[in-house]
RNA sequence: GGACGAGUAGCUCAAUGGUCAGAGCACUGCAUUCACAUUGCAGGGGUUACAGGUUCGAAUCCUGUCCCGUCCACCA
């Protein structure tokens, strides 16, 4: 068969994911090894679950990392003989998504708030299919060879299902309550956001220094300050010793005469300020707790679109930065404003999506008691029975779940699972049903999964949302299955550009991983993707590198071309026959070739030598070193295989049968890295003499 | 303030206490009908951040210092 001289990607990728496709070998069911394997072998399972994709946009550098690691595990152990099953899926991603949506909404002129409920669910569900069907491709394209026909959505049925008996559950065991606790309002997407799901951010303002009867209190919010007639102050505190825990103190404020109670508390800091504060327990975490510890009376200010309320007065009805400025002239024509300091920095907390302030709020929303739900992930991990790659994230999870506070877990936006019995318009925190992911995947498959491969094998996601979601899937599983979820946590770092700066569509940096696959080759984006990248260390994306794997696969199928030429007729143990045959057809080589059934020193060196190759690049595949196995094989392959086992051919030196044996070797080797197009040359590679050829390499033999 | 990580060739990274610290990219010189110019051959480039210590032996372990990064918590 002629071969073009150059490896085109393009025209193989499809074709041979199609061919893979409808081998059926995606689907473990299917895989021969349930063959071969009689009851004398214990049938060894292998599962990951793919981090479900947003359906909300495309797929990303980081997806296709994901895609990547995930899919090298997958094949490697398929070709190892387990029975492998990686199960893929997206996620609904309520409060992302609904903000991208919003978005969008922005674009057209439309306001969520305008729209009915049902209406803006019944479009954004349109939206998230549309997108799934496009992430799909996107997953295809880089050669993940997933099972689809289990393929999960965060919002089928089943799934909310297993969601709602675990809430069921949580309530009957009286770990999720209803709580009129301080939360993160988002005054622009009208929602309650977690701990995580808030963004420190530096912040200049004024700082204003006002009289509040003999003392000066101090602060960056005086709009919140109507309400305010605790006066807190540290027990220790010498200079305030004359004043007593609950004393009445009658002073002018803001708006006339009120009466000030007096608090002590430990919560404050002697040395900020003057050491004395008032508390406004509606609108701040740590006034709402020292409210909390003393019994005191809470009132809003604020509501929840950033206006004030009544109880302001004159300065009702305005948003927060007009009132502010108002109420500081009055307080300075009462003669009760100290000194403005005027660029007093701070950090404030914003939401993680828009930026905007988050303002603290009181609402009745669903919690999680958590620290009964980390105490069993804390035993599992520090016996062991999961293991972080890389090893210093067990640190960083023990870390956070051995300070854990519950957990807010209902959003007030329709873009979700609907909290059950509960009032209209309340959904649960999208991590609460992703966080149940692996058993609620397996459990909904129809099949006997749940029992065959949980707990999974390697849970491989980024690090950075080792809290949001890895800790959650840890203690939600322990609780709902009393099993880990997982045995291995990969964790990877971020994507970078080719300088090393974090990709963001402001900085117009973004890497379109599909433009990189269309332009170089799936299989070279892979490799550019997985060399020099180790877990947890975040990876520089460079054009350049992957234009230098694109090389490497015309290398690839050169050589290939090459030896195919060569060993037209040669079979792995075809005879000496077989051989003549070949060295009559071709050119070369021009000495007597040695027969391929009596292998030289020279061959059985080389052979030799290979092994010990592969030995250490299995061993690397064991150990998660994706990196250096990648690396190796590379390095082998070009400048050892190619410039001198196939040069040394040339003279003679090293028989085609031995050419034939190592490049098949090596294609098994490359497959997890660039299935494509070591798929395409296997195809057409001779069937080994006394034996078959498997229908598609991705169900070949490792070769150890 | 706390936690975690990193500092090795111009760049991106390896090196599991044990040869002369290695790769890729980049760079320099040479080669050109040869499977491949998306190529081949040859080459330059290192005080492993710094200072001590442990050891027969340290990039690696310990202590300190200096930078860099990430995360968490925060002062009204």
């Amino acid at each position: 068969m002629e071969l073009p001289s150059q490896y085109n990607a393009k025209d193989v990728e499809d074709k041979i994911y199609k061919l893979w496709e409808e081998s059926g070998f995606f689907n473990p069911d299917n895989l021969p090894i349930n063959k071969i394997r009689n009851s004398k072998l214990k049938i060894r399972n292998f599962c990951i679950i793919m981090p479900p994709a947003n359906a909300n946009g495309n797929l990303h550098a980081g997806h296709a990392l994901v895609m990547t690691i995930e899919d090298i595990m997958t094949r490697y152990k398929r070709m190892r003989g387990f029975k492998t099953l990686w199960l893929p899926g997206l996620d609904h991603a309520g409060f992302e998504t609904q903000v991208v949506y919003e978005k969008k909404l922005e674009k057209e002129g439309r306001s969520r708030f305008q729209i009915e409920p049902e209406q803006l669910y019944k479009e954004i569900f349109e939206f998230t299919e549309n997108n799934k069907k496009n992430i799909k491709n996107h997953v295809k394209k880089m050669g993940a060879s997933c099972d689809w026909s289990r393929e999960k959505f965060t919002l089928d049925k089943d799934i909310i299902k297993v969601v709602y008996e675990t809430f069921e559950k949580l309530k009957k065991d009286k770990l999720v309550y209803r709580g009129k606790k301080i939360i993160n309002w988002c005054p622009k997407h009208q929602t309650s956001l977690s701990d995580l799901e808030t963004s420190d951010t530096e912040k200049t303002d004024k700082f204003y220094y006002l009289k509040y009867g003999p003392f000066t209190i101090a602060t960056a919010r005086p709009e919140t300050k109507f309400g305010d007639k605790y006066v807190v102050m540290h027990p220790k505190d010498k200079r305030y010793k004359d004043y007593t825990h609950g004393q009445k103190i009658e002073l002018e404020w803001i708006n006339g005469k009120i009466t000030a109670t007096i608090i002590k508390d430990e919560a404050i800091d002697i040395d900020f300020g003057t050491g004395v504060m008032t508390i406004t327990p509606w609108h701040d975490a740590t006034d709402f707790e020292i409210a909390e510890r003393h019994n005191l009376d809470k009132e809003q200010i604020i509501d929840f679109y950033g206006k004030l309320l009544p109880i302001a007065e004159e300065f009702s009805g305005m948003k927060i930065l007009e009132a502010r400025a108002k109420i500081i002239e009055k307080l300075q024509s009462k003669g009760l404003v100290e000194k403005i300091e005027e660029n007093y920095k701070h950090i404030v907390k914003t939401c993680y999506k828009c930026n905007s302030l988050i303002e603290p709020q009181i609402k009745e929303q669903w919690f999680l008691k958590m620290k009964p739900l980390a105490a069993p992930a804390i035993k599992a991990i520090e016996k062991n029975q999961i293991k972080f790659i890389p090893s210093h994230y067990k640190k960083i999870a023990m870390h956070w779940l051995k300070n854990i506070i519950d957990w807010n877990i209902s959003r007030q936006i329709v873009w979700g699972i609907p909290i059950p019995g509960d009032e209209e318009g309340q959904v649960f925190d999208t991590w609460f049903s992703s966080g149940q992911w692996p058993y609620a995947t397996l459990k909904t498959t129809g099949k006997n999964d749940f029992k065959t491969f949980f707990p999974t094998d390697v849970m491989e996601t980024g690090g950075d949302i080792i809290f949001f979601w890895v800790s959650r899937m840890i203690m939600l599983s322990l609780y709902t299955t009393k099993k880990i979820p997982f045995k291995n946590v990969y964790l990877h770092g971020m994507v970078l550009d080719a300088k090393g700066q974090k990709m963001s569509k402001s900085k117009g940096n973004v890497i379109n991983p599909l433009e990189l696959a269309e332009k170089y080759g799936a299989d070279a984006l892979r490799m550019g993707l997985v060399v020099g990248n180790t877990p947890g260390t975040s990876l520089p994306l460079d054009e350049n590198k992957i234009k230098g794997y694109r090389n490497f696969a015309n290398k690839i199928w050169n050589a290939s071309r090459f030896v195919l030429q060569q060993t037209a007729e040669v079979s792995l143990r075809g005879g000496s026959e077989a051989t003549d045959v070949a060295i009559q057809s071709n050119r070369l080589p021009r000495r007597s070739a040695p027969r391929n059934d009596r292998l030289t020193k020279k061959d059985k060196r080389i052979l030799n030598d290979f092994k010990k190759q592969a030995k250490e690049i299995t061993k690397d595949m064991d150990n998660y070193r994706f990196y250096s196995a990648a690396e190796k094989i590379y390095h082998y392959f070009w400048h050892t295989f190619c410039d001198k086992i196939i040069e040394d051919s040339k003279k003679g030196e090293v028989s085609q049968a031995t050419l034939l044996e190592i490049l098949t070797d090596c294609l098994k080797i490359l497959h997890p890295f660039m299935p494509f197009i070591t798929e395409e040359i296997y195809q057409q590679l001779p069937p080994p003499a006394g034996g078959k050829k498997q229908k598609c390499l991705m169900i070949e033999k490792w070769i150890l």
